[in-house]
DNA sequence: TCCATAATTCAACAATCCTTGAAATGTTGA
DNA sequence: TCAACATTTCAAGGATTGTTGAATTATGGA
């Protein structure tokens, strides 16, 4: 994740309904949600959802395939994580302050003791 | 760090001059910069600066604190780390692979072998 | 006090973003 | 093929955001 991704992913994330889309999905997961569900859970119009999801698209948050006559969006995992990644980069070298809630966050996901990778 | 404090900060990171301001603070560390010495910096006018300084304190990502003629600025550690906390907090209970990078840049964060409280 | 320095505020304008409903595209089943 | 469904695209507007230079506020030293 570059900066210019970084810009582009923090654009759409700030805007609630963009905000609101990105959480839903994830906690959906692999099977992510189809437009009109997501339009009609959060209560927005057919084609202002499309245009949010169009942005998600275009900061590569979020993907989507065609499933009948459905569009199927799910979040993108490795962008979310690269955002989490870019955000921790500078910090966490000099100032563990910024990075210590997100470890404590992360606990759950270590994987052994204190081996990491 | 609920939502609306999130949304506040994306928004105030998605910015390319806001956003190089925050790294800037970030690894200038707590002694911070003075609002010309950021301008000169970035190659910014001060008015311009100070335009993008508001926007981040009202964000919360940024303190000011005068110090003689100059106002200095610097990076808010707590608000950083709990967008970071915000961003990976409904990902990590299902979904690690959002949480694995960030836990991978924090290793050197984590005080004792597997013990992360 | 007076001047130079440091930074912010203000007003105006340009650019971008968001919302809306109507029209268009693509898909499925009868 | 035709009709119904799911979604996107388009154009228009209103709202928000970003930039600029001039004016203003605040500080410290002569």
């Amino acid at each position: 994740m570059d900066e210019r991704q970084a810009l582009a992913s923090f654009g759409a994330l700030s805007q609630e309904t963009r905000l609101q889309i990105v959480r839903m999905l994830v906690v959906a997961g692999p099977d992510g949600m189809a437009a009109g569900t997501i339009a009609e859970k959060l209560e927005v119009s057919p084609s202002n959802v499309s245009f949010h999801l169009k942005e998600l698209d275009h900061a590569g948050l979020v993907r989507q395939q065609r499933e009948a006559r459905s569009i199927i969006y799910t979040a993108n995992y490795d962008a979310l994580g690269g955002l989490v990644r870019f955000l921790m980069e500078d910090c966490c070298a000099g100032h563990p302050e910024i990075c210590a809630p997100a470890v404590e966050v992360a606990a759950c996901c270590i994987p052994t003791e204190g081996k990491l990778q």
